[in-house]
DNA sequence: ATTTGTGAACAGTTTCACAGCG
DNA sequence: CGCTGTGAAACTGTTCACAAAT
């Protein structure tokens, strides 16, 4: 399958959720215009990039569109292995987030670089000092990162995950994190968001 | 000035956090390129579009860049009010950032519909029960919602918010929210952020 | 009759390459 | 001479409009 352009897959990674809480049996681009604001020919052609083929009228199945969206998004069962880096209050807060109870990625390790928080915390699964971070990432093979260290140690320790094979990084701090090309990174700092927003009012 | 693209936008707000944590007198664009990534050509016509006309040669003035981005970006010192809809877990954490305290965005009000909640818990700032979000949002000129609900009520309380005035909405719940054009949308769920990381990988 | 899928036009973004400034 | 600023080219993403499918 060709590359889905980076716009396209935001949209579609949401239109997956939209089809979860939806309970008809087909649904129009038309209707997802109305539910999401993107507009029915864009909606078209994204679902195009899925190459579902076929032929016309009526509408999507949703559920066939759903098991199209899944693959194409690699979001399926197969579980996808998680850590997270910074367990000051933001990461103590991910580490019980339910979000994730439903989804392919599983939480598997933390990391702090205060012994004292990895000995005191406790939680479903292990927590080690930073100076494991390499050796556990590389042997349980851990695919994507949140980060939620502060801002001094987000660079220095996004430089060592480079060479850990991970895929991507959920970046908390208001960093700017500078990572090879084949590690992608979502900004979601809440100072980040709100200036994004800033900027375009 | 002609109004700057969104892609441009979310370089020049983390470029502007880069240049608070650098220390030499000027930069260029090369020197921008080795700690973000991003071409040299692209942070130049990003620059360019700031309108800072200064002729040509040895890079750029730190301190008059960072100016001309803080001035563009609106991200002055003039105070913008936001509030924190949703005091579960994240609401909670959200409450006692410390990552707004030297920014612009000043939180002045918390809401959530369980009153046990908006009693019990304290914080700098009035919290208050969710019936009365239209009419403290209006009367206190809030600009941005920072909506940590569970996914029930995400779109309800999205739809309320279109009639407030509002300019932004940082999004930390899985849905999509569908408001009108003139209010924008940061999506920053952990959920939404890993899948997106997942289908570009 | 309705709604998809898609060529073709259009709009927006990035890169190239170089004139011109300091 | 190094570096910016910017036309022009290249590329990417979105909208239009309609043929084809049912």
């Amino acid at each position: 399958m060709k590359s889905i352009p980076v716009p396209s897959q935001r949209r579609l990674v949401l239109l997956e959720r939209l089809l979860c809480d939806y309970k008809e049996r087909t649904i129009t681009s038309q209707k997802i215009e109305e539910l999401t604001g993107w507009s029915a020919a864009l909606v078209r052609r994204d679902i195009s990039l899925l190459e579902i083929r076929r032929g016309a009228s009526n509408g999507y199945k949703v559920a066939e569109l759903k098991t199209a969206l899944i693959e194409a998004l690699h979001i399926d069962e197969t579980e996808k292995k998680c850590c997270i880096i910074g367990l000051g209050q933001m990461g103590r807060c991910l580490l019980n987030n339910e979000e994730l109870e439903n989804s392919p990625f599983k939480l598997v390790a933390g990391f702090d670089s205060s012994v004292n928080r990895t000995e005191v915390l406790h939680s479903a699964f292990p927590l080690h000092p930073t100076t494991m971070l390499e050796s556990i990432i590389k042997k349980e093979n851990i695919e994507y990162v949140i980060l939620t260290v502060n801002p001094e140690e987000a660079q220095p320790i996004a430089t060592k995950l480079a060479s850990c094979g991970i895929k991507g990084i959920v970046n908390y701090t208001p960093c700017v994190l500078n990572v090879p090309k084949d590690i992608f990174v979502e900004n979601v700092s809440l100072l980040t968001a709100l200036e994004t927003l800033s900027a375009s009012s």
